[in-house]
DNA sequence: CGGTTAGTTGACCGACGTCAAATTAAGTGG
DNA sequence: CCACTTAATTTGACGTCGGTCAACTAACCG
């Protein structure tokens, strides 16, 4: 019984499908690996089933930039050129399903499966530009409390799991990580979220948090 | 002889060239006006022929963030969901084909008009990932250098004219006008541009810009 | 040529970054 | 199951870049 679809693929859940349908080769890899470089080519597409993902760029200086976090549902290296422009790692072991980018790509034929891939890529374009948005205009208090917010809206349990560390998120949201820290614990202080360990905690008022987020 | 295709359309030229071959409508908007808005149905992509025009969020405490600046040969309001989550304003007076989202949107049953539309999509994506990087992980000298380098290379004369004021310029790179304005004038007191007027300068040396722009 | 608007400059301040030390949680071998 | 080890995170002290507020000045417009 428990095929892809019965685990509530969510985010991209009509490209998914369709990948699945275009008969995707599964594909693991363990916690820590590089999937694949920024500046590579992009030949293939990777419909994440289980696991976590992050996409970095990193600055001829070293400073890091996370494109963005991937779960259970998205498509990843779909949005770029010949090239990736990012790299793509994972932030716990993986199973994919792996189509080749060409036999998706616009005009496969499949009407279907063209808007499913042009309705992935826009959402990936809103992310972006939400993500932007953030970058631009907002407090490191605000980034941490929506990001909490995010990742708490991605799980259903009131538990909720971080799949990445500290320097992850403030590589993400544009701080340092004792910034992250900082806040985080602010928020902690404020009884708005409570952390049991490092990756783990608690939305507790989630009113606070949402009008912290704004 | 002056059609639109002997002007130089750069940027978006196979997407807007053939915008242009499904019978866009032209349009003129005057400088200063809402094009569209934030919220609002998406009906509609405007080919930009000549002007120029930026798209802005706002957060409801009045906080502002450009999107994106777009020229001659850019396509508007294409990579959006049903409602356009920017809004669009003439820097300039401009004149635009329009054309209706639905008969440029994929499987037109045109595959070189999805190849074109797909890669316009892509390269909206790409930019934006970009300037996801400088607002996430740059200094505001940085930030303004790379700007000021970019729109310098927009411009294939010396003499480069910038379309947009201090605010706008801020509102895109995450900073106020006075930090934007010290930037421009440390830049200029390092001769590495000269300022004639407001809106008009000159690279002086291209090397140290670049550098700076990192 | 004066008025108006946009931009610049200066003084000061606060949020976030930096560097270093302390702490905690996750492993690991006994 | 517990002490020990190690790496991740937190906390503290302090510095700096960019923001804020206000006064000043330069470009553009009739």
């Amino acid at each position: 019984m428990a095929n892809v679809f019965s685990i509530g693929i969510e985010r991209n859940s009509p490209a998914m499908a369709l990948v699945v349908k275009q008969l995707g080769v599964r594909k693991t890899f363990p916690k820590g690996v590089e999937i694949f470089r920024q500046d590579e080519e992009a030949d293939l597409v990777y419909g994440l089933t289980s696991g976590a993902v992050r996409t970095t760029r990193v600055l001829s200086d070293g400073r890091r930039q996370i494109g963005n976090f991937y779960y259970r549902g998205d498509l990843i290296g779909l949005a770029t050129g010949p090239l990736h422009r990012f790299s793509a790692e994972t932030l716990a072991d993986c199973t994919f399903l792996v189509v080749k980018r060409s036999s998706i790509l616009p005009h496969s034929g499949d009407s279907e499966l063209d808007s499913a891939i042009w309705e992935a890529m826009r959402r990936e374009l809103e992310r972006t530009q939400e993500h932007l948005l953030f970058l631009g205009r907002t407090s490191a208090c605000e980034r941490v409390a929506k990001f909490l917010m995010n990742v708490a809206l991605q799980n259903s349990t009131a538990r909720v799991t971080l799949p990445m560390n500290r320097q992850d998120m403030a590589d993400y949201l544009g701080l340092t990580i004792e910034t992250v820290s900082r806040t985080v614990s602010h928020l902690q202080a404020l009884e708005i979220v409570e952390f049991m360990g490092w990756r783990h905690f608690r939305v507790m008022r989630w009113d606070a948090l949402e009008r912290l987020a704004a």
